[in-house]
DNA sequence: ACGTTGTTTCGGGAAATTGCGAAATGAACT
DNA sequence: AGTTCATTTCGCAATTTCCCGAAACAACGT
């Protein structure tokens, strides 16, 4: 009657189960961001954008650490994290057109930023137009 | 700023994010049952389990199809289905004493249906003992 | 010290989810 | 026709999710 071993699964799973986390989880497939240029990226208020990713953190699948006055986010290396996420790139290949757009414009942001730590990325992409 | 594309694969996770429907797919991953089976093991009522299978059904994971007067449930045999339901067995690995546990109540269930069609599943768990 | 900028936390309102019992449906059996 | 039993639908309360703006933090620059 009990189905508390499941429930770890489960919460990691509702953790994917939004289109936001998971266009995030593509963009940093590509690549680390800093939590300024995600929220950017996908239009969305910074503050919302912090709350998925405490989301995606609490999972495992997400590493976060400060540069400077910015939280750079990328996927964990955690051997742990591998098989959910090899598991998640093919189911989001009905999605490429999206998330290729998404990481086009990350590219557009991050386009002068050779040095991550020394080049301020709170660039708006109106200003790269 | 549209995140529609990844809507149903993001719906499609939301349904398996839930212990209950993890572990009913579990059950039917060693063979079918009729709904009330699937209620009896899982200790719930019959409207709960109606109203998840027909959020598994609605993925596409599953398929259900009258028997008399019984409701038989069981893994979709789709082509589209495989990818997710082989990449989710290896991520309950650690529920498997919960399992197969649950396995082992449906066998008692059906320890005398040797057809599925004349042999009322009804049967609770307490008459067996 | 002071202001600026990136990030997080908090408060709140709209919407979705979860579980159940009660009532409605459907299919068998008498 | 009437009964029984498996299942679904409905109504409802409790809880959670989602997004935001305002306020609080944190780290840099002057």
């Amino acid at each position: 009657m009990n189905s508390d071993s499941l429930r770890p699964l489960a919460d990691t799973l509702k953790v994917l189960a939004h289109p936001v986390r998971l266009r995030i989880l593509a963009l940093l497939h590509a690549g680390e961001l800093c939590v300024c240029e995600v929220a950017e990226v996908l239009g969305l208020a910074p503050s919302t954008v912090s709350e998925h990713l405490t989301g995606l953190r609490r999972t495992g699948l997400v590493r976060e650490w400060k540069v400077g006055r910015w939280v750079h986010v990328a996927l964990s290396d955690d051997a742990s994290a591998r098989p959910l996420l090899e598991a998640l790139w093919p189911l989001m290949a009905g999605a490429e057109a999206e998330l290729s757009r998404d990481r086009a414009q990350a590219r557009i942001l991050r386009c002068d930023t050779c040095d991550p730590v020394a080049c301020p990325p709170s660039r708006t992409l109106q200003e790269h137009a």
